[in-house]
DNA sequence: GTCTATACGTCGATAGAC
DNA sequence: GTCTATCGACGTATAGAC
């Protein structure tokens, strides 16, 4: 499941002869994850990710275009299991979604520091690749979790006085900010505060 | 007010005989200020400031250590104004302090760039000063703002069924997350979703 | 103390050989 | 398709001029 759809590659690629390559770029992409996963985001350039997976530097760049690509890469096959936020059970909150979200990505070391680096960089200016993942991240999330609240919202579990829309960003915004206090600080109340949310949501008694 | 206390460099120098040096590090860092709100975060290297500043690269190392030092200060000395989150109007809600200091942020270009460098950074090994910076800063703003929740609390402007240190958290996280959406797409709902949060946190009619 | 000059090792990117 | 070679820029460290 996860291997068949690279989901941002070149994707009007319609002649086939590109198995090999694509082949041996989901090969290199495998190892780079798992290098990911066994050091932290630590040691990231693009020389010794290739060191650790038996290339030259130069041949991550002709898989990948850049480091920023490869990381983007490497953020987005990990997260592949959770890709899609839609397979989740159906009456779970828009909290209780980020919260198992949030729980499955901290098995994987390095991700979340990953994921801030990708975001931290999107918001500069010449970090193209970056800022399409960030920007299209939020985008989806956002319409996906808003699509979640405005549900719920008609069967009477969330409070109908609030917008889908900004209760999904602001669920996303929580759930970001509240990994990265918690991440610098595990006594930071992450779990309270996600909780806390969760309740305000919930229609008044 | 803003030049008084550097706020961070050694505290103990009793001995006055570093005015001249510490004068001159404030020059160097109020051109460094001036160089980050002309340009975006980018040209941000060390020999990039030294250059605009009028200086050898070497200078800046002289004077702050590391390029991460240079950073955190020209970001807390920009910050100034805004530092102390108990200079605010005594009823304004939590939530509507984060959102003056977020406008206030708003108005230096690069910034909000600088300071999401800053927690990425920090989340990463190896970024003593950065780590140093975003935990001090996470903590002293969550004790700051659980105090306020308290007192509103008691006066009966916020809910009282919620803890004071997760409202803090949770607040700061969606002030936090929902700038980030917003640089990266100005039509993410900022806005509307701290006035929903703010909303939320007040106690039943 | 302040600051320049200089050197070191590493970085991401690219051109061209094979 | 992958390598070697090379490029310019980076952060850091140090020696020594002033």
């Amino acid at each position: 499941m996860t291997t068949e759809t690279p989901a941002h590659a070149e994707p009007s690629r319609q002649r086939g002869a590109y198995a090999k390559g694509i082949a041996r770029r989901q090969e290199i992409l495998d190892r780079a994850i798992e290098v990911f996963a066994e050091r932290g985001s630590d040691r990231t350039s693009l020389r010794a990710i290739a060191r650790e997976v038996g290339v030259t530097h130069a041949a991550l760049t002709h898989y990948f275009g850049s480091l920023e690509e490869l990381l983007v890469a490497v953020y987005e096959e990990s997260n592949a299991p959770g890709r899609d936020a839609t397979t989740h059970a159906a009456d779970a909150t828009p909290v209780e979604i980020m919260i198992e979200s949030a729980r499955t990505n901290r098995t994987i070391p390095g991700l979340m520091q990953l994921y801030s680096t990708l975001v931290a960089a999107a918001l500069e200016e010449g970090h193209p690749s970056a800022r399409a993942f960030a920007t299209d991240r939020f985008s989806r999330l956002r319409d996906a979790l808003a699509d979640t609240v405005q549900q719920q919202q008609e069967r009477g579990k969330i409070r109908d006085d609030v917008a889908p829309q900004a209760v999904a960003a602001l669920v996303i915004a929580a759930s970001d900010g509240l990994q990265t206090q918690w991440l610098l600080d595990e006594t930071a109340p992450q779990h309270e505060a996600l909780a806390v949310l969760d309740r305000l949501l919930r229609p008044a008694p």
